[in-house]
DNA sequence: TCTAATACTTAACCTACATCAAGGGATTTA
DNA sequence: TAAATCCCTTGATGTAGGTTAAGTATTAGA
């Protein structure tokens, strides 16, 4: 898929845009990339885009101690931003990094309130777009108190079939909320 | 704080509305009222309503094996609804119910999608509440990933010193994601 | 292609929390 | 006001996952 039918594929999956409010989102668009290893967003910069993932894979991790827990993997067309920090303006706690080569197309914050103002679409396609990332939140909120480390290796591998394949067990384990060893002893299980 | 009041002041909070908006909004909203122990929405309802606590305290829960598990205390002035259903429109997995008499200032899902066709200022306080909300699920996950049961505990008294008088420990427990047993042998350690 | 770094696994031991069982105190209901 | 129920606590024991340490497999770099 081309980006311009990227794009319009995902606005149009909320809310479908005249010619007028796509032409000036369009306008607005910016390509970026970055290389294997590199951050989008790193701990303590104010995250100034919201983005498409076009090419390429994240993860998103916070640092306690140190020790980081990655909290969000990002495909290929999937949204990829350090949303708190760019809602709030505020520093960021969370870092993106590029597990491979990555293509964002990105729309920077000032832009898109200028886009939130003059167009109602845009307007409800942000509140849309919130809607489904809190819903998915609130599934996660689930998952972790309900069900086990390995249920939950479980249920990840069945959403996303070519997991294993992308990302490093070790995210995947912090991912989870558990640590390598305790991922590698439950794979060992199951492999059973 | 009597009702309008309440009212103007969580709206205005997030955008100042003008006076066309106000009386829209106004006249959509509903009270109700519920008894120690009623539910506000229960399992498999498609919840219908966003609500404003004016009197009493709620929780909403998770139901798991017959096991219940709270996720989210709702005080005075704080928002109430089974956001995820009133959203998807599918039946609730979550349910609410009064911990005490409880008094609810609501508005119905066709009232407000009306009220946000018609007025943009509604659709962004729709937009800037879903970012809210989205937020506090991400600082849950956070405090769910780095931080042991005895950490949650004493964070969650620091935000919410009055929580011991309204809230039944065994329901505090499953927020924290622990059995009541657990939680009895945390807070005899931090006594000492 | 060889080396160095990184990722993954395995094992022994440790800890936080779960489970099961029982008892006491508070609150509701008859 | 007595009985029943619910809530909280305590103790004994079980278990998932953490920690430490070592070894193997992969990957990245020169």
């Amino acid at each position: 898929m081309n980006k311009t039918d990227l794009l319009k594929k995902v606005f149009n999956k909320l809310v479908p845009l005249n010619d007028e409010e796509w032409e000036a989102t369009n306008a607005c668009i910016k390509e970026r990339t970055f290389k294997k290893g590199e951050f989008l967003c790193k701990h303590g910069q104010v995250e100034n885009y919201l983005s498409i993932v076009y090419k390429g894979t994240c993860r998103g991790f916070y640092s306690k101690n140190g020790e980081e827990i990655s909290v969000t993997f990002m495909f290929e067309n999937d949204y990829v931003s350090a949303y708190y920090s760019f809602l709030t303006r505020r520093p960021s706690l969370m870092s993106i990094q590029a597990l491979r080569p990555v293509t964002v197309l990105s729309i920077s914050r000032t832009d898109l309130d200028k886009l939130c103002d003059k167009y109602k679409s845009i307007e409800r396609i942000g509140r849309l777009n919130a809607e489904r990332i809190y819903r998915r939140k609130e599934e996660r909120e689930i998952s972790l108190l309900t069900m086990s480390a390995t249920e939950r290796y479980i249920d990840l591998l069945n959403r996303h079939p070519k997991l294993l394949k992308e990302i490093p067990l070790k995210y995947i384990a912090s991912y989870l909320g558990i640590k390598p060893e305790s991922l590698s002893r439950i794979r060992k299980k199951l492999a059973k």
